[in-house]
DNA sequence: ACTCTGATTGTTTGG
DNA sequence: CCAAACAATCAGAGT
């Protein structure tokens, strides 16, 4: 059984995003991914921007994965008995694989606890690229639509 | 000392 | 539809 049935609690909510499930042998995946993210953090930093800007654009919201990834950490009782199960650990890719794995074996019933937080951002999310949207209408950036062209 | 990388899966977005 | 990218976390490792 362990199939995730499309109709998940979140499902019914049918955002504006279609909803599509596919189960594939992902095993190819590319996890080469370039977390520039930490160095964006730096920049702003140097830069002395603590505010956040909202006219950039909205950033992913953590999938219900990274709320349990996170929220495991929160979990002392998980961190510190990995840790005494695993002494060699050092940390992270470890856990990781551990939370990945766990997270798989968990069943629908607990991951759609997640899966609702992730939902609810993710209505969040897109209201907020909505407004991005319309800040874009009102011809802010430089980012010139291919719509942008009408006759004058 | 400071900065980056590393691994997990899910969601987003573009072609 | 497919593929690539990117989302958070923290500590280790490199420069």
């Amino acid at each position: 059984m362990a199939k995730i049935a499309a109709s998940s609690a979140s499902a019914s909510t049918s955002t504006t995003g279609k909803l599509v499930l596919r189960i594939k042998s992902n095993e190819g995946m590319k996890r080469s991914l370039r977390q520039t993210k930490s160095r964006e953090e730096t920049k702003a930093n140097q830069n002395k921007s603590k505010q956040k800007i909202d006219a950039e654009k909205p950033k992913k919201p953590p999938t219900a994965f990274f709320y349990f990834f996170s929220f495991s950490f929160l979990r002392e009782d998980f961190r510190k008995e990995y840790q005494q199960q695993n002494p060699d650990v050092k940390s992270m890719r470890d856990i990781g694989k551990a939370c990945g794995e766990k997270w798989k074996t968990m069943t629908y019933e607990e991951k759609v606890q997640y899966y609702d937080i992730a939902t609810e951002k993710r209505a969040e999310f897109d209201r907020a690229t909505t407004e991005y949207n319309k800040k874009k209408q009102n011809g802010e950036y430089e980012d010139t639509d291919e719509e942008s062209e009408y006759d004058e």
